[in-house]
DNA sequence: AATCTGACTGTTG
DNA sequence: CCAACAGCCAGAT
């Protein structure tokens, strides 16, 4: 049996995008535009959500990817849920917007180049 | 291969 | 702040 065939979707991008969504720890979010960047194309934010929207994987923290400036964007239609998610994590939001952005906002551990120390004499 | 579809985003009024 | 528009992109038809 050949098994999956009828999966497109096993590209690089949408995996890359699956794999980067489900390493956002509780409590931090990302924006769609973000994701995209990490997966190495910075203007397919509304790729991302393409795929956000097919992903219904529990491992898949699709509730931390949010839409630019702290919006919240969409989640299948309960958006509420999403909110409630976010707020279990202890995201603080008002209005429709995640407060305090950058405090709150994922940043992958980036490899620093030899950073070389200073050192004094 | 061409066209359509959006959980997007930045600009403009 | 909100709505309309125009780019942009990977997936699905």
């Amino acid at each position: 049996m050949r098994a999956v065939k009828n999966n497109a979707a096993a590209d690089p991008f949408s995996h890359r995008v699956l794999s980067i969504v489900r390493r956002i720890p509780p409590g931090h979010v990302a924006s769609y535009g973000d994701v995209a960047k990490l997966a190495g194309r910075p203007r397919a934010a509304r790729a991302v959500g393409n795929i956000m929207r097919g992903c219904g994987r529990p491992d898949v923290p699709c509730h931390r990817v949010i839409a630019a400036g702290g919006r919240l964007g969409g989640y299948g239609g309960s958006e509420i849920l999403k909110r409630s998610l976010l707020v279990a994590e202890g995201i603080i939001i008002s209005g429709s917007r995640v407060r305090g952005l950058d405090r709150v906002r994922w940043r992958p551990v980036r490899r620093v180049r030899s950073q070389k120390l200073k050192v004094r004499s």
